[in-house]
DNA sequence: AGCTAAGCGAGACGGTACGTCCAGTCTTTCG
DNA sequence: CGAAAGACTGGACGTACCGTCTCGCTTAGCT
């Protein structure tokens, strides 16, 4: 009865809102340009997205869907990983699966752009509740994906039983993190590398 | 020869400054009302920090030369920990210290205004130079104290000639600013222990 | 298609802008209280003029609209001294029509407000083009009054054919003006009478 | 006893005051830069001059002093049309007199910049009022002028004995600052031989 | 010759207004 | 009802001047 929504318009949109993200940061972003610049009134913008925040969010939730877990040029799809961690449970699996992944979060999140998103979507976190908990799970997608990996591990015996998942979790995660975001030190499949081997030394 | 800019003033405005940015965060120190509860004119502050930014640096450099390593709130000074790994180097020794540091960071940036005022810095790391190099500087200190006690267990032989120490400061901190700044998870000294066991426990 | 302008916001603001105005001068005319005065954003007014200057504008030529060539307090319709003229032709009957247009404009004119008024549009209108043509307009419409009274004059033959209008006028005004502007005398009915007695004894 | 004030600096800040008025008008008179180019503390321009306001005044006088009544580009001293009607107080003489003055006036009024400076102390003497009287006594010297002649005409018998000297006087300088004000036309010396002409015609 | 009051440069300071920028909401009219 | 257009509230930002003030230094002229 009712006109349907202009679907197209979302993807303008979000398109248009990822580029700017990407090339201005946050604050480059300006909704009223953004809907000038894709033809679009303000109101379809607010209409589709209650907040400046969610639509920030839904733009990094598209850059997770279009590359998978691992972030734009990453390459492990969810199957994928599975297959290989179901294949095969010891250790060198393990690394090999959980090194994918970090990879991935490592090139993901190494651009500078990139880094000032996260950022700016931490502190949005800490104000908007609603925002954070779209973006927690946001950075939940990843999370899992390694955690997956890990009680796999433990469960085919290649990782200790009493391995603390969250805290390998943290360790991993937060490393990668603690350089986009606080030391600025550059993040690539040499650092997974590494990371993933100190990791895996202490849960054996 | 000219009228020399009253001290005083840069130490209200700065502790007025302090105060409510850990009250109400970045966007709620607002410099037309800080001159005004300072009574001061908002053009003397401007005429000290060109920028909101700049003062808030300023702010953080501070803390910085207040509190040393801890930060607001934490407790664990320079000479403490120097003490401790001075007097033996073995394993459970290094554990402690290292417990003592990663504590102390926890139980400063445990409280939601911190935790919303590092996100906060972190982004403005991004875009603002001068005040990166000022936020950096303020991470590099606690960066410090756990190298210096990790180097000491290296030369005392209670960690391995290999470890890489980047590695494990990335590992210890960044768990915790992953908690601060991702998961939102609590942060306590069962925590820091229980990392601190866990990063040993691959150094070794 | 688009949300129209308030209408009531543009009279209510130009209503209070002009009551500031006549009582506490161009400065004492402050946008931002302006709005709050009105119950209005500051936006609101400056989206539809873009400058203090514009506002004043306005301000005048609505006052122009509302009251005809006597200004604010004047009380000359066009129609009363066309009657009269029509009517007679004699030096008596022009002496009354202009003593009637010169007295409204001592009446206007008169009052201190009105006089600061008068001269700090007098300045604006020096430095900005687009206010000046508005002012202009203003002044315009008592010396086309004036005027058409000493052409019916001349056609009549009551005045002599060679009489310079444009002097007489500038004779005529700009005694009141220099009065209003200059030397700060008053202004009333017997002056306006003198006035037009003293002019028009040279232009028979 | 003290130290007595450097003389020079006077006639430097006079002098650039004075340049800056002309070229950028009242509002492009900045103390704080005109201290600057003169090569003076700010305090020594307030020291001098209480207020912005008394330094205009103080250039404009100057002009006043350097020039005779006439103004900048004038030529009629005090002393030369003081001569003239005492040598003869017949109409053409007391005819080529006001012409002198008046045409000097015309001249020093007709520039532009001036016509604003002009309009903006007309505009400051209604709301400052020890500015107004210093304003007032400026504009009084070519009042005084013009009275004398017409006195001296009086006196003679060129003129009507029941002559209202005021009104004449308003009538001559008010049509010139009328036109400075006001209208904005032009001004000339055949402007002001014409205006002379009229006012005389009704005075005889 | 030295004391001292004032001049001077430099620039900080309080105060006030301006005009700009954005986020998010509201109000129309059209399809 | 969805969409386009854009008006509206609300609030902060940084800028610009004015006129006052406070320093420390310099200098003329009285004692």
């Amino acid at each position: 009865m009712a006109r349907p929504r202009n679907t197209e318009s979302d993807a303008l949109i979000l398109a248009a809102a990822a580029e700017t993200l990407l090339r201005s940061g946050y604050d480059g972003l300006v909704i009223d340009e953004l809907a000038r610049v894709v033809g679009v009134a303000k109101t379809t913008v607010y209409r589709r997205w209650p907040t400046k925040n969610h639509l920030v969010v839904s733009v990094i939730a598209g850059w997770q869907d279009e590359v998978g877990v691992a972030g734009p040029g990453g390459m492990v799809g969810g199957q994928a990983d599975g297959t290989i961690v179901d294949a095969a449970g010891d250790l060198a699996h393990i690394a090999t699966a959980l090194t994918a992944i970090v990879g991935g979060m490592c090139r993901a999140l190494d651009p500078a752009p990139m880094r000032r998103l996260v950022a700016e979507l931490a502190a949005a976190r800490m104000t908007d509740d609603e925002l954070g908990s779209s973006v927690d799970r946001l950075w939940a997608e990843r999370r899992a994906a390694i955690a997956a990996v890990l009680e796999r591990g433990i469960a085919s015996g290649g990782l200790r039983h009493d391995l603390d998942v969250e805290l390998a979790m943290d360790e991993l995660a937060g490393a990668v993190y603690y350089r986009v975001l606080i030391t600025g030190a550059p993040l690539d499949d040499r650092y997974a590398h590494a990371l993933v081997q100190s990791v895996l030394a202490g849960a054996r």
